[in-house]
DNA sequence: CCACGGTGGTAGA
DNA sequence: TCTACCACCGTGG
């Protein structure tokens, strides 16, 4: 499956993202990695559903970067994760801009209270940053805890949506 | 099996 | 507060 996805890109004000797209819907979105991301990775051949999916994504990826809710989504692909995985980024996508969880929180809320550390797991293995919004995930003193794509970026996205920590 | 985390809680300085 | 230590659990090797 992972052969027939289609890549595009999305030009933000954060540089160039990276999304690639199944049959079902959005599979993963990459932060802009190093300097030469001018380089298109656009296709010719793009089916019409994707080519609106895409249209949603980036303005949705947009707005979150703005620290704004992101309005319609593009549906999501997460066949690949396992069944706690998508429990996780579930709860996740749960959480409005401004608002954070805990870890733990996250664990109760998919009834699995003692998989703490598990959790951490599953967000660092988010295949949609920013959309499905691990970022809004804290350590349980509100202390900033990690991130996959830079604790930076984690603290900036935090700051857009007017988080204080 | 085993080792490794984007944790959380406790204890002590 | 900060450090050290340990129980916990899903994943990947």
């Amino acid at each position: 499956m992972k052969n027939r996805l289609i890549q595009l890109s999305v030009s933000t004000r954060d540089g160039q993202f990276v999304a690639r797209y199944s049959e079902e819907g959005l599979v993963e979105l990459n932060f802009p990695v190093g300097r030469a991301s001018s380089r298109a990775v656009k296709q010719n051949d793009v089916p019409a559903p994707i080519r609106r999916w895409h249209r949603a994504t980036a303005v949705a990826l947009e707005s979150v970067l703005a620290g704004r809710s992101p309005g319609k989504f593009p549906p999501l692909d997460l066949s690949n994760g396992t069944t706690f995985q998508r429990k996780v980024w579930n709860a996740l996508r749960k959480i409005p801009p401004g608002k954070t969880k805990s870890y733990g929180e996250i664990a109760r809320a998919i009834g699995k209270p003692k998989a703490v550390r598990a959790v951490g797991g599953a967000c660092g293995a988010n295949p949609i940053p920013v959309l499905v919004p691990c970022h809004r995930v804290l350590a349980v003193n509100k202390k900033l805890g990690g991130f996959s794509g830079g604790l930076n970026r984690k603290r900036e996205l935090l700051a857009r949506e007017g988080v204080s920590l």
